[in-house]
DNA sequence: CGAGGGACCTGGTTGC
DNA sequence: TGCAACCAGGTCCCTC
């Protein structure tokens, strides 16, 4: 379900409700996400939420001695609740703020995190080794060139490594191949440098464009009210099997690219 | 170091 | 209608 820009409209919508204000209670209900929930968690009870942020799919939330980290996984979702409002089968975790406003991490997958983290938490394991965030300026065509000499997978599999780029996700690796022309299984090392600067254009594009339609929903996305991302309506490629290509009229293709369903123009996409 | 595959889960859709 | 097979937006970890 979530990839950056889902996750980043997530951030948008759940910050002004829990900064500044202290977490009273967190109610673990089952703790077995793709890691067990820890008892650390319970760190959080009695600090003052500081700020909230983003690195990569991972939203960040600041305390006095350390924080939260949450990742939503292929399923997972957040949203804001009265703190008794009653709990669904997969409303895992609870933050309860002093507000008596809640905010309820809900993942049927289960293939989510949550857990607490010590400063600086740039070093967590989980963050340390990972690339650039995709809209700041250190991703640039050059570092994606440089990156990728040598590397024979496919250019798809290279933009969703989050050691190479964070934030690139299924959905926006093949529509931002498209934007720029590139087969998805063009080997990465094999594409030149002018046109990995088209392929960062694209792909700082379609996430920005994401985020503006706060994001895309697919089957089940909703952001922190609960509302639907509308980006859907503007996926150019994923999805569209056998349907024309806006460009050029040719069937869509479907091909599984690292175990990943991937779509593409035959005829755009060289 | 890079590449590939399995693993973690539930639930909706598809096809016999 | 029932049931099995397949598919899904992520990413870590192990092996080669």
């Amino acid at each position: 379900m979530p990839e950056l820009p889902e996750v980043e409209t997530t951030l948008r919508g759940i910050s002004p409700v829990l900064l500044g204000r202290t977490i009273s209670e967190v109610r673990v209900r089952n703790a077995a996400l793709r890691w067990p929930v820890t008892d650390e968690v319970q760190q959080a009870c009695g600090q003052r939420v500081s700020s909230l942020r983003r690195r990569a799919k991972y939203l960040l939330i600041a305390l006095e001695t350390g924080g939260l980290m949450i990742h939503l996984g292929m399923s997972g979702s957040l949203r804001i609740c009265d703190e008794d409002d009653e709990a669904g089968k997969h409303d895992h975790v609870d933050i309860v703020l002093d507000s008596g406003h809640c905010l309820r991490f809900n993942d049927p997958r289960r293939f989510g995190l949550f857990c607490w983290w010590k400063a600086p938490v740039e070093e967590h394991p989980l963050l340390r080794h990972l690339g650039p965030e995709p809209l700041q300026d250190s991703f640039s065509g050059t570092y994606l060139y440089q990156k990728s000499r040598g590397r024979r997978g496919a250019v798809k599999n290279f933009i969703m490594d989050g050691k190479v780029v964070v934030g690139v996700g299924n959905i926006y690796a093949s529509e931002s191949l498209f934007m720029a022309g590139i087969h998805p299984a063009r080997a990465a090392g094999r594409i030149s440098a002018v046109r990995y600067e088209a392929l960062v254009a694209a792909i700082r594009d379609v996430l920005e464009r994401a985020i503006a339609q706060g994001g895309t929903t697919l089957r089940d996305f909703t952001g922190s009210d609960g509302r639907p991302g509308y980006f859907a309506q503007e996926l150019l490629v994923y999805g569209r099997e056998a349907v024309p290509c806006f460009a050029c009229g040719t069937s869509i293709r479907k091909k599984v690219i690292g175990q990943r369903s991937s779509f593409y123009c035959p005829t755009c996409q060289v």
